[in-house]
RNA sequence: GGAUCCGUGGCUCAGUGGUAGAGCGCUUCGUUCACAUCGAAGAAGUCGAAGGUUCAAUUCCUUCCGGAUCCACCA
């Protein structure tokens, strides 16, 4: 045999074997779990090895049921975080995006994704990742970029993409469009300023608008008031004088004004600002900029132009003079870019969209089907869907999956988009020729897509689709799928939607909610704050099992926990003794065995019969648990068992009785070792080969069941 | 502004419609043959507050206080 010496080796003996490979041939049921791509960025995290843990632990225990499991690992590329995290990198040996050029940054850029999935896979075998690894997915991979093209090709076909002039949240540092989800607020100190309106041909007479963004006033082409303001209504339909432009702006109302706050007239600035946009909308309203994608002023405002936007704020108030009223203390939620905390402009881009309606509709009507835990969520993403905002899919980037639209040089220089314009929907450069102007010259939209476009088509990518693979056949929908509440609406619900749209099933039957750990304030572990704990650092010093037996303890559905290096260490610790407890007992039980111990039993004896009874009750809780995905129960039914009850208890009264006892000591035992398996996988492993030398691994054994009441007492031989 | 979650011994957390649990920490004792990475014994909580439902509430409902998170266009 090829057996591992040290305890940590084991996991090399388990790929050697093949003994996490899923077989699609295989005539057992399947138990499909998916794993969660992480974002190749950075490192595995605490949050990551608990999550990980977790899904190892239900694919040892569903083998041991007697399932095909398919534990399928990937990595996502994570457009916005990845490119921003390697720009920094690059910027570190004084290099950048321009220095390189598209296709060098291109290059580079797969190397050190190269370098950060090596780093994750050393973080999975280190916990012991009981993962099919020959089917791993990196969400850029070719089959994955033919999933993505079906769905965006669909997508296009059905009428539900369009190219539009719309307000994005822009981040001027990122250069991207960026998500409401990927947006943060921070409280902030500013000034509100009253500003005058001139009512145009009465010199006298001034309508106010309070503003925080005074040097946007250039780009204002509207006055708007609620309805009956007292004060304003008699100026409706008149217009207002620009004070820094000097043009004529009508002046209308809108129900959108709060009456309650600044002065209970707006101005409208669609171009900068997301209210006003759709107020613009409404009303037919030109857009301006004054503010451009890199943060700079425009030409719009003449002298002031290609002033970043603090400087141009003072100015601004000087040019103002004598129409600013006044001026008050105000502090509200700017929002800034989640990543790199740079604020957020409000622009109008031309971006694609996704019509979210019909898709999420769909989805609404099979929700009820996908088991979600903790329960309430499947009502807090009913809810999110019924008001869902159409998806904003198209990412000024390099990093991700190009969006598969050509047009033609010639016919469509403005890259227009509709179905009668020059343009096509392929993967590949088109080779057939422009309906228009008979040439073949074609250039491919710029933009990427957003990552969750892909990301959201992870259950399907994964298996092949839109092939009608053998795999997609057997594994999906899947069975079990987990992740963090932060991402419900990026990645869960889209998953959902896309799924039920693309193969009217649900995605996948359970969906669990795990907690955030958090530091000892509550806060995320995040690089910037320096808090993180390293997984790597806890196995080092007390090992594998223990470290994931900590973890388990703080998995429960849908509960944060708070911990820090030091709880760490102490709950690590505890396992870590745990551990050495069981080594000890296999030392009592096997190495100190009586020479003289009985080959068999029927347990008759009211210890052994207690024991035993306590076993039963054990294997039914550790059963149950699992099933419900209650980790953190079964490994605490497990340590009490095994200590108290077996160590404590029984143990000691058997050394009264060794001869007699010792059958039930090994079965208890052995037992023992098969319900640690899924969450102790190394220690189980080797103590079972001390047991039985001659064994297979003991993640081949079957799942220990318990003795009915009616078959006590049996006789159990040795 | 809307929604959700949490508030249990010193700390971090489980749990439950019917005399409160774990680990760590603390106190006392113990190195006899599995284990001092241990064993035995013990102190410690009116389960955030107030109402309500119930024969019975820490557990269900309402309100409040405190903490956190998510969502949201407050200029």
């Amino acid at each position: 045999m090829d057996k591992p010496t040290a305890e940590k080796d084991w996991y090399n003996y388990w790929l050697r074997h093949k003994l996490f490979a899923a077989d699609p041939n295989s005539a057992k049921k399947p138990y499909s779990i998916l794993m969660p791509p992480p974002n190749v960025n950075g490192e595995l995290h605490l949050g990551h090895a608990m999550q990980q843990s977790i899904m190892d632990a239900l694919a040892r225990f569903k083998r041991m049921q007697g399932f095909d499991v398919l534990l399928l690992p990937g990595v996502d590329h994570a457009g916005i975080i990845f490119e921003s995290t390697f720009n920094k990198e690059l910027a570190k040996k004084g290099l950048s995006k321009q220095k390189l050029g598209h296709e060098e940054w291109l290059k580079q850029a797969w190397q050190f994704k190269e370098e950060v999935y090596h780093s994750f896979h050393q973080t999975w075998d280190f916990l012991g990742i009981s993962a099919d690894w020959d089917k791993e997915v990196f969400t850029l991979d070719p089959p994955v970029q033919k999933a993505v093209f079906e769905e965006f090709k669909s997508f296009w076909e059905q009428d539900l993409l369009y190219k539009g002039a719309y307000i994005v949240q822009w981040c001027p540092k990122d250069g991207t469009a960026i998500e409401d989800v990927e947006m943060e607020y921070e409280q902030k100190k500013e000034k509100l300023y009253f500003v005058k309106y001139q009512i145009s041909d009465q010199p006298t007479e001034f309508i106010t608008v309070a503003t925080a963004r005074p040097e946007t006033i250039f780009a204002d082409v509207a006055i708007a008031v609620y309805p009956n303001h007292p004060q304003y209504k008699k100026y409706l339909g008149q217009k207002a004088i620009n004070p820094l432009t000097g043009n004529e702006i009508p002046i209308i109302e809108d129900k959108r004004v709060q009456e309650d706050f600044g002065t209970g007239a707006l101005k409208i600035t669609p171009g900068h600002d997301p209210l006003d946009f759709a107020i613009g909308q409404d009303n037919n309203l030109p857009i301006l900029h004054a503010v451009d994608k890199t943060g700079r002023m425009t030409e719009l405002t003449e002298d002031l132009s290609g002033l970043k936007i603090e400087e141009a704020r003072q100015l601004t108030i000087q040019k103002l003079g004598p129409a600013v009223e006044k001026v008050e203390d105000y502090t509200h939620a700017v929002p800034v870019c989640e990543r790199c905390k740079t604020v957020i402009e409000p622009l109008i881009s031309e971006e694609w969209f996704v019509k979210m309606q019909p898709i999420a509709q769909k989805a609404l009507s099979k929700l009820s089907q996908i088991n979600f835990l903790p329960k309430n969520y499947q009502k807090i993403l009913a809810t999110w869907m019924k008001e869902i905002h159409d998806w904003s899919i198209s990412r000024n980037l390099w990093w991700g999956h190009r969006i598969p639209v050509w047009y033609c040089q010639t016919c469509n220089p403005t890259h227009q988009v509709g179905k009668d314009k020059d343009m096509v929907v392929a993967l590949s450069t088109p080779e057939q020729t422009c309906q228009t102007c008979g040439q073949t010259v074609w250039v491919q939209e710029e933009a990427v897509l957003d990552t969750w476009f892909s990301s959201g088509l992870w259950p399907l990518a994964t298996l092949g689709w839109p092939e009608k693979t053998q795999q997609l056949s057997k594994y999906f929908p899947w069975d079990f799928e987990l992740t963090a509440p932060e991402i419900k609406y990026l990645w869960i619900a889209r998953q959902i939607m896309i799924a039920i749209w693309f193969t009217e099933q649900i995605p996948f039957k359970n969906m669990f909610f795990h907690g955030t750990l958090r530091d000892i304030h509550g806060q995320k572990f995040s690089k910037s704050l320096g808090n993180g704990i390293s997984p790597y650092n806890l196995v080092q010093k007390w090992d594998v099992d223990p470290t994931r037996m900590a973890l388990f303890s703080y998995s429960a559905p849908g509960r944060d926990a708070r911990t820090s290096q030091q709880l760490m260490d102490e709950r690590c610790k505890n396992y870590r003794n745990f551990a050495t407890k069981l080594k000890n007992i296999y030392r009592f039980i096997y190495e100190l065995k009586p020479a003289e111990a009985l080959f068999e039993s029927d347990f008759s004896h009211d210890e052994d019969i207690e024991i035993i009874q306590h076993l039963n009750g054990l294997i039914d809780q550790v059963t149950n648990h699992l099933e419900n995905y209650q980790l953190h129960l079964a490994t605490e039914s497990l340590y009490d068992f095994i200590w108290h009850k077996l160590a404590d208890s029984y143990l000691e009264l058997s050394k009264k009785r060794r001869t007699d006892a010792q059958p039930c000591l090994e079965y208890i035992f052995t037992t023992c070792l098969k319900l640690l398996h899924p969450f102790m996988p190394f220690t189980s492993e080797d103590l079972w080969h001390q047991v039985y030398p001659q064994a297979k691994s003991i993640i081949q054994e079957d799942w220990p069941e318990s003795l009915k009441q009616e078959n006590l007492p049996f006789t159990h031989k040795i």
